[in-house]
RNA sequence: GGCGCCGUCGCCAAGUGGUAAGGCAGGAGACUGCAAAUCUCCCACCGUCGGUUCGAUUCCGACCGGCGCCUCCA
């Protein structure tokens, strides 16, 4: 078994990961505000994230995944304030709908989903350590600010000079009182809509509610301790996200937070990054009405390595969808198969090592797609040969259910006993009418089938059918 | 202005200091009543210009082009 590296953003380079204690991997990972569907972009960021846990698990350890669900914030306020709700009735759906698209794209379950507003006490308690602390301070109108100039490792992940924030980059306007433009809010004082809406909490300030940053130091250290192995996201996040959630953690704590961070890159579509303000989002629910499969989808992003920028084209999805396809086709035909040949056995072999050393070098996706590939065309001329070498198949199934426990492409047949039957029926005539050697009512139900999406091909055991 | 990334076959996309994985699409053939699936064969000198080197697509520099972060953001 090969060693598993990762880049490390914190150290910007590739390094050897394991867990603390060598068993159990305890991770973060920054969930979706759900005030919204979450678009493929976002998806990209959590499939990477399936991917990585799903990795770590063929390493031989176990997972502690903890993904937060960010229920209160600016956004969702106003869209609440907008209706007249409370902020539940906006995030309660599209909790339910991000777990809906997540099962879609085959994202395992991670072992925890906390709420930030499930959260209050942990957060205010450390607010108030960091009080005590002397980190932050507490502005007139009972916001509480975390003081960057008083933690000296400030900027340490992102790299960014805070000394001075040039010309060009836009300062956030000075709303409230605080000491540098840059300190960032751990507790809002609450305004009339946080009150209206039901996002306000009583505190040692007042009444408010958390800044956006905090909920995560506070359930990361809950659910995962104050030092944890590996914390994940998208690029986005690296600033100022995860470098405040480490200033208020360590400055709380003394200790480091996380000690490996990784970040996946963007999903662009049109050349551009693929975000709402940008108008040009597609999401799950888009991708299924036009029939194409989780799968296909988790192709496309496989097929590129998690650390550079991935372009969603108007085919792309068509090529994964035709890709997956291939690996479908391949699966069945494993099952099907009766036997095999040395050379197979000695091809699931190769297969399995390439495939291993290319996840584990940092997540090499595609590398370990194209050992997959290899394998597909290698083990289909082999079972073209017919062999009688029965253990060389069971070693081919092993591999390929390997492979497919990390990539997991295996596009489902969704069984409609309605169109199932339709098509025996169709089927049962064609077989007939080859029978008596009428090629044409043999092909003229053919085009029934292929004109509903069915795709068949003939065997030497008969007739098989799929959807297209 | 600061920080970072990218430019490899028609499209998507790995990779290496000694002449380039895989997928999609395409071409020729085998199999098939015809298809489909499968198999065989074919299909790139790696943005431009310099430099380092015995040798660079791979290292360095410049340039051209594209993207991201520095503000809510996966």
């Amino acid at each position: 078994m090969p060693e598993l590296r990762l880049y490390n953003t914190l150290a910007r380079r590739v390094e050897p990961f394991a867990p603390a204690d060598g068993q159990t991997v305890r991770m973060y990972t920054c969930g979706p505000t759900v005030y919204n569907p979450a678009h493929l972009g976002n998806f990209r960021t959590f499939l990477f994230e399936d991917l990585l846990r799903r990795v770590i698990r063929l390493a031989g350890w176990q997972v502690e995944q903890v993904m937060n669900l960010t229920d209160v914030d600016d956004k969702i306020i106003r869209k609440a304030a907008a209706t007249g709700a409370n902020i539940l009735e906006v995030t309660e759906p599209f909790t339910e709908l991000f777990h809906r698209d997540r099962r879609y794209l085959r994202i395992e379950d991670a072992e925890r989903y906390p709420k930030a507003t499930e959260h209050i006490p942990e957060m205010i308690a450390l607010v108030e350590r960091l009080v005590a602390n002397n980190v932050a301070y507490i502005a007139d109108d009972g916001s509480v600010y975390f003081a960057i100039a008083r933690f000296p490792d400030y900027g340490k992940l992102s790299q960014l000079d805070t000394r001075e924030i040039r010309a060009g980059a836009r300062v956030a306007q000075d709303e409230y009182a605080k000491e540098n433009a840059q300190d960032f809010a751990l507790w809002k004082a609450a305004k009339p809509e946080d009150e209206a809406t039901g996002a306000a909490w009583d505190s040692p300030w007042g009444r408010g509610r958390p800044g956006w940053h905090l909920e995560c130091s506070a359930m990361a250290m809950k659910y995962l301790g104050e030092t944890f192995d590996l914390h994940a996201g998208g690029i986005d996040l690296i600033f100022p996200h995860h470098e405040d959630e480490i200033a208020q953690s360590e400055a709380a704590t003394g200790k480091p937070f996380a000690r490996c961070w990784c970040h996946g890159e963007f999903l662009l579509t049109d050349g551009a990054k693929m975000a709402k303000r940008v108008g040009n989002v597609a999401n799950v629910v888009d991708m299924r009405d036009q029939g194409i499969s989780g799968t296909a989808y988790r192709h496309f992003v496989f097929n590129a390595h998690y650390r550079k920028q991935l372009n969603l084209g108007d085919d792309s999805l068509e090529q994964s969808r035709a890709a997956v396809n291939r690996i479908g086709a391949f699966a069945r035909r494993l099952v099907e198969a009766t036997t095999g040949t040395a050379a197979l056995a000695d091809a699931a072999t190769r297969a399995e090592r390439a495939f291993l050393e290319a996840l584990f070098d940092d997540l090499n996706a595609p590398e370990a797609l194209a050992a997959l590939f290899t394998f597909i065309s290698e083990a289909n001329r082999e079972l073209d040969a017919q062999g009688d070498d029965l253990p060389a198949l069971e070693r081919a199934r092993a591999a390929f259910r390997l492979m497919d426990s990390v990539l997991d492409l295996v596009p489902e047949q969704e069984v409609d006993a309605d169109l199932a039957a339709w098509v025996e029926e169709r089927l049962s005539m064609r077989r007939a009418a080859r029978e008596r050697r009428d090629f044409a009512a043999a092909d003229a139900a053919r085009a029934e089938l292929t004109a509903r999406g069915i795709l068949i091909e003939d065997g030497p055991d008969g007739t098989r059918w799929r959807k297209g």
